[in-house]
RNA sequence: UGCGGAGUAACUCAACGGCAGAGUGACCGGCUGUUAACCGGUUGGUUGUGGGUUCGAAUCCCACCUCCGCAGCCA
């Protein structure tokens, strides 16, 4: 039997007989020719069957075979510049095929479906070709991840998912039973990275994370997957410039290494390959500043209304749009009001009502990406920030404890990754980013 | 949770107070270069659920359920 290759490989065995493994995606017919599309897993690429060669009986076996039959083929596989394809321009001419299991009726077709449809046959819609471009882009941005931390000394220390009390408040916290105890499933590993730098210096937590806001928005998931960088001796500056590196390496990979799936997703990569250090950094005092300009001029009331803002107030979803709007790179927005931010973040220098916190905005709309800051490190402040919280300090002894023995500046944040893909791969809305996403409303599959 | 929109064939939609319709899919037939092919035929319905108004309701009214969009919260 000829080797069994994957798809994605086929363009080194032009010329030669080979076996392919893999499902019907489509098939046209048009008199004694037909051409099917084959999908294997690593890629999708077109067969060709003309009757007087491949004999009635196994032309009629292909004609009643139903989209996502299993089959293994053999053929010959032949260059043709019209023939589609991931990747494109290889086609095989069919030899044998062994059908694994015939099959009709598959609920999916190449037209027009639903969301709701859709989403309830998740585990069918992973098979499409968007869906398939979509989480390998994924999958690529998440080694760009790991490759980048590895490549900078970081090291990977995993923060625990079950957690006794709540990072930043309970009120959005999923509770579980822990034998006689309630525990909650972490929002965050961020305190625990904490701890972390202070015996390995940087260091990242990668992983699911989960969120019990009743949020309903293109934005939100209940479960996600966050990379959270924590770096020992880092100021704010350092903590912008190094997001900044971060972000354009994450772009740069997946431009380079994920031409065929952003293609398949008709993503605009002009707008991607802008996207390179310095990034613009403006001031919390700036962008309402900047915000307040664009409200005042906006063509209509409701426009007005929904960018209207004064200092003090937290950025809704129209401020960030109209704020990353005005540049046409991720922008940093720096120095937010200490009340809207969480307890733990450095107060800026002679203005205790602004933290030392940074935010970065992603372009086209996509919303905050990241959120950071420089940490607290003077332990009796910290304590007068948890009682301003009105949080146990119970809670968080171990954690003040941190600035107790050889406390030093050093900050970090969180990405998002659903958020992150949804931005490079153009996608309208977040739930397409994750295989099986959890959302409000969305359990299953 | 609030505001707005929508539930009709397996799928996407039309009909908006008077006979329940089209395209797609599936099935049958035709065609040697298709790309969501094309052409002809066949198949396909408890109009989300419950109540009400009316001679008559998919259509109007009420309640509930489900989904979508936007907002809040955030990554």
């Amino acid at each position: 039997m000829a080797p069994h290759i994957a798809i994605g490989d086929i363009a080194q065995y032009v010329g030669q007989q080979v076996t392919l493994k893999g499902w019907l995606y489509a098939s046209t017919r048009k008199g004694k020719l037909m051409f099917a599309r084959l999908r294997d897993g690593s890629g999708f690429t077109q067969l060709v069957a003309y009757r007087p060669e491949v004999g009635d009986e196994l032309f009629e076996t292909l004609k009643r075979l139903g989209q996502e039959s299993s089959m293994i083929v053999t053929g010959t596989v032949r260059e043709n510049s019209r023939a589609p394809g991931v990747p494109q321009g290889y086609e095989v001419g069919i030899e044998t095929v062994e059908v694994v299991q015939g099959i009709e009726n598959y609920p999916i077709t190449p037209k027009d479906h639903g969301v709701e449809f859709l989403m309830d046959n998740r585990h069918l819609w992973l098979r499409s070709m968007k869906q398939w471009a979509i989480l390998r882009t994924r999958a690529v941005i998440k080694k760009a991840i790991v490759d980048f931390l590895d490549g900078e000394g970081f090291v990977n220390i995993d923060t625990p998912i079950i957690t006794p009390s709540a990072a930043e408040g309970t009120s959005n916290l999923f509770e579980t039973n822990y034998f006689d105890r309630v525990a909650y499933l972490a929002q965050t590993g961020q305190l625990y990275n904490e701890a972390n730098i202070m015996a390995f210096g940087k260091v990242y937590c990668f992983g699911p994370t989960f969120r019990a806001e009743k949020s309903k928005t293109r934005r939100h998931l209940t479960e996600f997957w966050m990379v959270e960088p924590e770096m020992a001796y880092f100021d704010l500056d350092d903590l912008m410039d190094f997001e900044e590196r971060f972000v354009t390496y994450i772009v740069q990979t997946t431009l380079e290494k994920c031409g065929q799936e952003l293609e398949i997703l008709e993503r605009d990569t002009t707008a991607l390959e802008k996207i390179s250090g310095p990034f613009p950094r403006i001031s919390y005092d700036e962008a309402v500043e900047r915000l307040q300009k664009a409200a005042a001029e906006a063509k209509n009331p409701e426009e007005q209304a929904e960018l209207a803002i004064k200092w003090g107030d937290d950025f809704g979803a129209p401020h960030e749009t109209a704020l990353a709007e005005q540049f046409d790179k991720p922008v940093f927005v720096y120095g937010y009001p200490a009340a809207v931010k969480a307890f733990y973040m450095e107060p800026w220098p002679d203005r205790p009502d602004v933290c030392k916190s940074v935010d970065l905005l992603a372009p086209e709309g996509y919303g905050e990406i990241i959120g950071g800051s420089e940490r607290m490190s003077d332990p009796d402040q910290l304590l007068e920030a948890i009682h301003k919280h009105d949080l146990p300090p119970e809670n968080y002894r171990w954690y003040i404890e941190l600035r107790q023995f050889g406390s030093v500046p050093h900050s970090g944040f969180g990405l998002g990754l659903e958020r992150t893909v949804a931005w490079l791969c153009g996608l309208p809305h977040i739930r397409e980013t994750t295989a099986f996403p959890r959302m409000l409303y969305r359990l299953e599959p």
